[in-house]
DNA sequence: GCGGCAATCTTGTCAGCGACAAGATTGGAC
DNA sequence: GTCCAATCTTGTCGCTGACAAGATTGCCGC
């Protein structure tokens, strides 16, 4: 990182992606702002418009940051189709930000291709990955999975659980997603 | 419905609830304006407040109508299991707007008393339903059936699911939700 | 009927935001 | 060493949410 005082910032970009997951972990993503993400990193309010465009366009770099660093996590989990769910359920609440960014497709441009191109890496991934454990029907087997996980996940994020889950959601969602196929 | 060049509007918080729907529905609930609903309800840009508050007011008030509808539509659905979750997801799809504002509640106030008592009836309907239907461990057998319902829910709202499932949710929903206890 | 009151709605204003335009600064290619 | 393109700044505009103050009207008691 280079002087805070120089005129170039040096990685910008980055910069103001992490201060956006900063941002949206804070308040959530209806709340975020441009020009506070450039004040974050000191720089002046049109900065960001060089490196992302628009708002969109820094939610879609952030969306397609989230869905490769999804694929990574899935890729760790191995084989196992109940180790696969609870890692979906960890990834969702350690990296909140990305993922309550990437299921809102109405905040970013959905049709851009670096998106498109890592939304659907990890979601072959995803699919691959339960009709390799199951025989019969993947399709439904696989939806029924990766509805349960991202189900357990967004009710985590949004609070509606009842207190008694528990303050971690890891042997919960381990619970709830060897549910299926048991 | 009074004349529209009437002073008073007559049925105001309706009217700009209703727009809400509307303009939800349109381009999501990050893009709401209340001065667009305002404009909507041929009213003064100030005229919501008198009614809500504030933007979090209105989106609190139909977040509320959306849990007492959602028990609603629950309770038509019967006891069965299975018919409840496909319910759930049909009631997500038809009534969009108000199920993309109930769980996000860092757009609204999750602690207004009306709301809270909205959202306790209709979860307490949620899981009885479900430890209702099975025997052991009501609670994991009941997280796990709202996780894969509202999963699916939130990946058919978001556009996220593979083209080859279909137009219509319900078929496919039930499909989905039956794979459990299966 | 009618006086007054409270609910409802209006106009006016302010700061913050996203987007755009035009100019300043700087690193690097040649 | 010069020039160019990338990067960042300053300035501006319309829109938005929130607040303040005033106008209109339905309604209740008499």
């Amino acid at each position: 990182m280079t002087s805070s005082r120089s005129y170039h910032h040096g990685d910008l970009r980055r910069a103001l992606l992490d201060a956006a997951v900063e941002a949206i972990a804070e308040s959530g993503p209806a709340a975020l702002s441009l020009r506070d993400l450039a004040r974050r990193a000191g720089v002046s309010h049109a900065a960001p418009a060089h490196h992302f465009g628009d708002k969109a366009g820094l939610l879609t770099a952030l969306a397609t940051q989230g869905f490769d660093r999804l694929g990574e996590a899935l890729r760790g989990a191995g084989d196992d189709f109940r180790e696969s769910g609870v890692a979906y359920v960890v990834f969702a609440v350690r990296h909140r930000a990305h993922f309550e960014v990437m299921f809102r497709p109405d905040l970013y441009r959905a049709d851009d291709p670096d998106l498109v191109a890592a939304r659907e890496r990890t979601g072959e991934l995803l699919r691959g990955g339960v009709s390799r454990h199951t025989g019969r029907e993947p399709d439904v087997d696989a939806l029924a999975a990766w509805s349960i996980a991202h189900g357990f996940a967004e009710l985590w994020l949004a609070g509606a659980l009842p207190t008694r889950v528990g303050a971690d959601p890891e042997p919960a969602a381990r619970a709830v997603v060897g549910r299926l196929f048991s």
